[in-house]
DNA sequence: CATGAATGAGTATTCATTCAT
DNA sequence: AATGAATGAATACTCATTCAT
């Protein structure tokens, strides 16, 4: 029993909601799979919806030290771009849970203004393009690229990269865009042409 | 009483799926917004369920029909990309609350096999990639393309494509990509250079 | 169709009522069974109910007709009791459904003083146990038998013949007693001894 | 507060199941009879039906114990038959509740194959047919009675002795066997003539 | 005689949450 | 830190019955 109950609690919570969806996953359900009871989960949380923002804010957080410790110093910007489709393509295969987690619960909540979902994801779109637009000026500056409407290009670019990942977690093997030939893709259309 | 009580309920579900998640909306509230009494689902409907796998169908009969429709007869292979590009940037802004129901409910039923959702979703797939894959052989025939892994380059597209309704229909003003630009984004990976 | 959709109403909730009971037998099942919709059960009768009490009458009627049309001279006075025996050892092989009607829809609403199951098991008993007291009584006088308390021994003669055709009804054949056996049980008891 | 909530919950639906039959009470019935909310039902009972073979158990389980304590040592084979009687003929009077909930419940779910009243009906045959069966056979061989089919009259004895209590509980007075006369009725059955 | 549409009152059951200990 | 007992509010769904035609 490594593990404190607190944190069987947020383990079970977030397979549940994983397989289940978050209306779909009862406290009782989080209770047995934690092997707690129910009045355990109110001691450590205010109640479910807390038990699922303390753990998406757990796996954005990761997420966000995982874009922060890209390498800053590479040979090229395209380089950058690939290493970002390379972290997605990582955190498809390696944490498919948390990808899951964020992709088949937020949805449905993103309409409620303060919700959750709708901080984190703003986020996310505020990070990843501001990521991306940095690369993308620095590269037309080389004249490494040739993009632009660098705003436009960013935006397309962020949801080439969000629907790769959402695709190679929750679709079919035979659907699951590969890796190395969306890079390619993205090469094709910024690095400036001779 | 123009529209019939059945079609009623039909559109008041709708409109609380896209607004609650299916999960959130309940019977009592589908017969209030369709200023009808509860049995009276279970007397067109079989239930909840139901109700949803007939929305969802026609939505989707819609969609498909919408696809058939576009000119087969086009000067370019790229009109045709361009196209499937303009009706899916259409759709979501003429029919916003369709697109919604689609993205916002599915996800999480994802998971459950037999479920109506992911009968559509593949179809729609299905659908999607094929007509794309068709557009770049026959370019890549004519020329007009010079594209290498078509069938990637298909899944890539086809992500893109997703995404960009995705996010015309569920984020913000600043975050959703515009059209033109997207169709450029993609006539530059498309199109042989000369 | 030579059977009237009245008929087809009776005859379907008789094989409802038997095989589902009364209270798990609901109006559209009865309405489907008799190929027939749920507003013409309440043109023809006044509802579930009374249904239930035309059918119990029907029933009861004939039961009430076959006791009447039991022979009325005999050799012996015995062999009025064993008639009767043999009657509902008939009913009980012949006609099973009217039997299991009565036997397991009426106990549960015996307790509601005016219902039509008490009325119609109390004339049933009334009928049979007057049979049995002519009969002891006759049998008496003439030395044949030599009963002594002659209402007692008729209410048990009574409880026999009851539980008899319920056995024969509910149970499964290792428990169902042998008409004859039974027959030859009641003249132990009754034919004087020599 | 000396009852437990579990045991009013207990005694307030068997005394319900008894007055209104199983399917006519509600579990909000219960409930208010056992003031109590509805959820607690369902913590400490599964449904309904639970709440019913719990009951049903602990009637029986009672009464199988009952039988068990009959003496085994008497100076005759028939005082063990005189005792199943009494025995019967005291529950009926003492427990009319128990005995009621057993006969006006069980016999429409007897066609139910796998349901609590048909295994414990067939447990009670079993039991007390096995008790009058080792009675006949003692008797026998004693040269106390002289009984030829022993199986038949067995099972004519346990009709009798369902049905005597089945009277007892659920008729008017005047139709009531009296205990005495039921036991000098099988008496004359059983006891070798000299 | 017949029915498609409709409903008031309910019906077993569930759920997130709280309280007393 | 932990739990057995308890609940207010709901939740999908059902049923006998009626109405308009």
């Amino acid at each position: 029993m490594a593990k404190s109950k607190k944190q069987n609690i947020l383990d079970a919570s977030a397979e549940l909601f994983v397989s289940h969806g978050f209306d779909n996953t009862t406290t009782l359900m989080i209770a047995k799979e934690a092997r707690v009871t129910e009045p355990l989960l109110y001691y450590h949380f205010k109640g479910k919806d807390d038990i699922f923002s303390k753990i998406i804010h757990d796996v954005f957080n990761e997420y966000a030290q995982a874009i922060e410790d890209l390498p800053k110093n590479t040979d090229t910007e395209f380089e950058k771009i690939a290493n970002l489709v390379r972290l997605h393509s990582q955190i498809a295969e390696e944490h498919p849970q948390s990808a899951m987690l964020f992709l088949s619960n937020c949805p449905s909540k993103l309409l409620h203004e303060h919700h959750t979902c709708r901080d984190i994801l703003e986020k996310q779109q505020e990070m990843v393009s501001s990521y991306i637009q940095s690369c993308l000026e620095a590269g037309n500056a080389k004249k490494e690229f040739d993009v632009h409407p660098v705003e436009q290009t960013t935006l397309i670019l962020l949801c080439l990269i969000n629907e790769f990942m959402r695709m190679k977690t929750t679709r079919k093997k035979r659907y699951q865009p590969n890796m190395q030939a969306t890079i390619e893709f993205c090469r094709r259309v910024l690095v400036a042409r001779s």
